[in-house]
DNA sequence: GGTATTTGCGAGAACGTTCACGCAAATACA
DNA sequence: TGTATTTGCGTGAACGTTCTCGCAAATACC
């Protein structure tokens, strides 16, 4: 009963009960035919080696793995990504599928080394948030060949890959009409746009769909009775913006109401009031993309146009097994958006 | 040039270019000897097939995957274990190696299972937040078999593994010390604590080291001159305490700084000042454990005990992989934590 | 009691690498 | 020119599974 260095193998349980390889696989995998009480044996000796099976060769033998890499962008917020992570680890897990993770930033670069590692080591499947500099709207097809792969958070124009989204455009709708109805005439919208160098009023090439789509919604605010709109798109790293902000907060054309991209830039929008001294909802209304914890126990609660993130990462993982078996998959599922009403929105006296 | 079904192997482009495999390996992999030209022409022919080499198979051979495990609770809150999370899988893939994720709760089953699933994946490394009410004091030495592990943020009594945790009890013990110097001398601890079935303001067995060591730094309290000390520990999931706290905010020796445990806590805590319009540092003021970017935004500022996860990630895996390598590695290390003083605790009048 | 079928198991190949050897040709050295 | 060394490459085993075949023994059928 010397211990062994490394774990043990079937042939070691073989070697053990005296019967072959063979036999041992198939008493352990249950399959074929075997006689019930060498069965018995065969577990039984499996057990007090301490034998686990080997998934490496497993996955050799069998050509696939068990396992999907997921290529996600984590460079600056994780208020949505990381419990969109956490959905997707989970969601994958109920279907028996191990997760790989890699973070990279905005830069195509970095995904392609990302996806690179992920195929080399076989991953049954991808799932990935596609980053915005890519010179083509398509992921690297060079390097992930025929792997089974979808998008999350983002459509990209030229690609086959099917798409898990959101709609961001009805979000922001939804969002500036109920502003709207609530008195709001002068609305200021500040949304962060990777790529760009600095903050800037005009408005840029957006590379994000999901961007896009906030800033066409948000563009509809010009044709709402009485309104009008001011934009600020700013810099991926928020941290920066905290100029360009109180210059719009200062100005004498400064919004009632405030629609922030992000829980990045909701948090740089909510410092700078606070050096200001204004008040949300008191002072100036606050809307914001994504929902956290704390935006509702902030004082006053926090309205926010929500993504379910739990929604994107089933349908997410659904999809991809979807076409890892081979089955038909719409190429572009869209998870509805949905307005939390909380306090951060005052009613406007007409 | 027909397009094959599989990834091209080194024998396919052995094929190709009339040699055999392990000149083809040899050419690729850059060992031995082998001729310029040749090594070219292979390189050419293994670009052209697009191969990519198996990493699975060279698993297998190698008897190492190059992948880590990370074992981590995220029943609840990630305010602190996404981050953490993502320094982790950062700074291992800064040493090359890839991490397989899963979430547990907190059951010392689930993480068995999490464990045996990346066992027989044959990880090379784990590092794992071991779960609260484990009947004995260490990671189940059966399931994960002498693979290289540590633990992070908890320590337990009875492992020999290594440990990376934080100094919670100094932690502690400076933002009291903080508080007592700005006068405070009624303090209230809100502490949540995994495994109890209802609020309690009797000291309860605690399984975890790290909730553990935050309850003894602020027992010290007791002995600063002239304070008395209130506690509240907390179901972990804590959504359900707003009760017990509204109580403690009503009651006649209502503290005038409370700590708040984790970011949870203080989340619901804020929810019941606001909803009982007690103003922050104003009215009470609070500290809470651990930083987000979301308590320097909130109005007014929280001061808070922040834990370094960049810290805690690093030293993590640089612990793991010198285990890994089999070089002696500290059984453990601890991480300092430090006070960010900011405005939510108010200086009293003596 | 003779043929047909089922049962239980072993032999061995295959998955895609790496690597220890071995061998022939080329080059070195005297 | 003869021996020693180097160079370039091929052979084949090994990593731990699974699975197809095939074969002998056991059981079935008439």
């Amino acid at each position: 009963m010397s211990k062994k260095i490394s774990q043990p193998t079937i042939g070691d349980i073989a070697e053990a009960t005296g019967v072959s390889k063979a036999t041992v696989s198939r008493a352990l995998a249950g399959y074929g035919r075997i006689s019930e009480e060498t069965e018995k044996r065969i577990k039984r000796a499996a057990n007090e080696l301490g034998y686990r099976p080997n998934e490496v060769a497993r996955a050799m033998r069998a050509g696939k793995t068990g396992s999907i890499g997921l290529v996600v962008i984590s460079d600056h917020t994780n208020a949505f990504f990381a419990p969109v992570t956490k959905a997707i680890i989970d969601s994958a897990k109920a279907l028996g599928l191990e997760t790989l993770v890699a973070h990279i930033d905005e830069d195509y670069r970095s995904e392609d080394m990302a996806l690179q590692t992920m195929v080399n080591k076989r991953v049954d499947g991808l799932i990935v948030v596609p980053s915005a500099n890519r010179p083509i709207e398509s992921v690297n097809t060079q390097v992930v060949g025929d792997t089974p792969l979808i998008l999350i958070d983002r459509k990209l124009r030229g690609s086959q890959h099917p798409a898990v989204v959101t709609n961001d455009r009805q979000g922001a709708i939804d969002a500036i009409t109920y502003a709207h109805e609530q008195g709001h005439r002068k609305m200021g919208f500040l949304i962060s746009v990777p790529g760009l160098t600095d903050a800037s009023e005009a408005q840029p090439e957006i590379p994000i769909s999901t961007v896009r789509e906030r800033t066409e919604g948000f563009l509809k605010s010009k044709e709402l009775p009485g309104v009008s709109s001011r934009f600020l798109f700013l810099h991926e790293n928020v941290l920066d913006s905290e100029v360009p902000i109180q210059k719009l907060l200062e100005s004498d054309e400064c919004p009632t109401i405030l629609f922030t991209s992000n829980n990045d830039v909701l948090t740089v929008l909510l410092k700078v009031m606070g050096k200001l001294k204004l008040k949300v909802a008191k002072d100036i209304s606050v809307i914001s993309f994504d929902d956290s914890p704390w935006t509702e126990s902030v004082d006053p609660p926090l309205t926010v146009i929500s993504r379910s993130v739990e929604q994107i990462g089933t349908q997410a993982v659904e999809t991809l097994d979807r076409l890892m078996k081979g089955s038909e998959v719409e190429p572009i599922s869209v998870i509805s958006t949905t307005l939390i009403f909380r306090d951060s929105v005052r009613q406007l006296t007409e």
